[in-house]
DNA sequence: AACGTAATCAACCGCAGCCGT
DNA sequence: TACGGCTGCGGTTGATTACGT
């Protein structure tokens, strides 16, 4: 039988999601054969897990969603299944795109790595401290919790085993993760740093956003690393209470 | 309006791990 | 133990859409 490839039609959607009704997934291959779909098993799989799944959430990514995104990617990479069973809704896939297209795009712009300690540093300290006061806006004082564990670190803690949820961002010692501490002075010395860098937009991502707060010009492509490695939050504090990825992971 | 470029996202591919035989 | 099938994951691609000139 000739495998069909490439977007999946609205009749086959409608096959899949009323055998999947009726006999429930899993066994994808026997699925797909059986329900009479020139597809592949994996791809019946892939349809159904990032489009048909009836808790499928589609729409933007939130504030918070993007906060815990941010927060879990420093803690197990590139992880996005796992990443997205923190995410109720969410796929991997979309996480991952998610990832891709802004902020590998704005990691690109400021001519780093997105995997340098630089860039993480740019995520924890301008980025996130951002969008926690975005989200702190958009619903009161109700996100404290989340603020309180992305604010520039000052103690590590290590809390029971548990899981980063939205609006309660626990976290947990497998994986050798890290606890975000609670707010410090470093947080409003971002709350500082971060006025005069609004521009009204919805997306907190704007390049306009932190370029123009990046505290020197940026380095030259190739050199980020090392550059990057003399940047100065001047006066902050925050180099006290610096939190560095590497010095808690075992991984 | 037409074209080129960038951004987005659905889908595919290769691989690794698990499990049954 | 070796093998094969299945499943799930992460990386990548390509089509479509949005945007700028």
């Amino acid at each position: 039988m000739d495998l069909r490839k490439g977007p999946w039609t609205v009749e086959e959607d409608l096959v899949l999601m009323n055998y999947i009704g009726s006999h429930g997934e899993g066994k994808w291959n026997s699925l797909a054969r059986c329900a009479g779909l020139r597809r592949t098993g994996k791809s019946c799989r892939l349809r159904w897990m990032n489009y048909l799944r009836p808790d499928v959430r589609r729409g933007n990514i939130t504030p918070e969603e993007q906060l815990l995104i941010l927060e879990l990617h420093s803690r197990w990479g590139n992880r996005w299944s796992k990443i997205a069973q923190r995410l109720p809704g969410r796929t991997d896939n979309e996480i991952k795109n998610y990832w891709r297209t802004r902020v590998q795009k704005h990691a690109r712009h400021l001519r780093c790595d997105v995997n340098s300690k630089q860039f993480k540093d740019v995520m924890r300290y301008m980025w996130m401290p951002r969008l926690v006061e975005r989200i702190r806006a958009a619903s009161g004082s109700s996100a404290t919790c989340v603020h309180q564990n992305v604010a520039a670190p000052s103690t590590r803690e290590w809390p029971a085993e548990g899981s980063v949820e939205l609006g309660q961002a626990k976290t947990s010692p497998d994986d050798s993760e890290m606890q975000l501490s609670s707010a410090s002075e470093s947080d409003d010395c971002f709350a500082n740093r971060m006025q005069g860098c609004e521009n009204g937009c919805d997306d907190w991502f704007q390049e306009a956003d932190f370029t123009a707060c990046w505290p020197q010009p940026l380095p030259s492509p190739g050199v980020c690393a090392d550059d990057l490695g003399s940047l100065d939050l001047d006066g902050c504090g925050w180099e006290e209470s610096l939190w560095s990825i590497e010095d808690v992971r075992g991984e």
